[in-house]
DNA sequence: CCAGCTGGGTTCGGAAACCGAACTCTAGCT
DNA sequence: AGCTAGAGTTCGGTTTCCGAACCCAGCTGG
């Protein structure tokens, strides 16, 4: 199984996982998060390769994950990659991963921002809840069970 | 940047998502919830090449993901990988990717396998919360402040 | 009106990562 | 000693990635 085929598993963490998990998509959307939106704003931020860049904006673009809006700059037409509802909604992947980099990869100088509730000014984090009884879970607390 | 750097950067997003961004990652972390353990099983389960499974293997295990245990099994020595508290804590990333999935790139059959609550059997779902008043966040409720 | 600059890419040839198949090594079983 | 099975390692050929160079559209300045 050719990674790009594992993407058409009938499994809704291997086909995420197939396009999140290939190289560059988890910072790049970090990137996204974080609120840079131009090309040449990616490419400096990240130092990543154009072409793959290119590439990789397209498949997100493709997913529905950005979409490509154009804008007035400077008399201009220019355009810039924007979240769509579909990747607005991946934000708790992102901050699931730093919940656990901050608990496990923390580095000495502390971190480079913070995350506040606009309303309360609170910390943010991922929690695994359950819908039914409201608990916070953990992996332990979960069972899995195949279906038919 | 090449990649590997990318992991060195002082950002408790960018360092786990350079790990879990390489290939073949998210999916591993994925077989091994699921309870998979052993190298042939691995390897059966997500038919990657012998060579990169050992590799990642091996990665995962360094960075304290997953540690390998030896036990017994027809009067035997083997080994098994096994998560470590580290890698149990890597769940809500998990959880969070399924949830997307379930939302955006559901399959027509529906789902493989099921997760409940195992004290009240409820549904699991990944939340982001505000620790302070708890409320249930997206991105749009959450400010990002560069620190100093 | 033509050269130059800028944002946003595409197109190379060489380097790194990946693949399947074959090989190795360790241990028990016959 | 020979066979089997798990767990890797090694090897030659194929993808994917990279940096650098190139392309194109639309101002701006001379």
């Amino acid at each position: 199984m050719r990674h790009p085929q594992l993407a058409e598993l009938p499994c809704t963490v291997a086909r995420p996982a197939a396009l999140l998990g290939e190289r560059w998509m988890l910072l790049l959307l970090r990137q996204v998060f974080l609120g840079t939106r131009r090309f040449e704003d990616f490419q400096s931020a990240m130092d990543i390769s154009r072409s793959v860049l290119a590439d990789r904006l397209g498949v997100l673009v493709d997913e529905g994950v950005l979409r490509r809006v154009p804008y007035a700059h400077e008399g201009r037409t220019r355009h810039e990659y924007r979240l769509t509802e579909k990747g607005l909604d991946l934000y708790p992947v992102l901050v699931a991963l730093r919940t656990w980099g901050e608990r496990w990869m923390a580095p000495d100088e502390g971190e480079q921002f913070s995350l506040h509730h606009k309303d309360c000014g609170g910390d943010v984090q991922a929690k695994v809840e359950c819908t039914e009884c409201g608990a916070s879970l953990t992996a332990r607390d979960v069972r899995v069970t195949p279906n038919a």
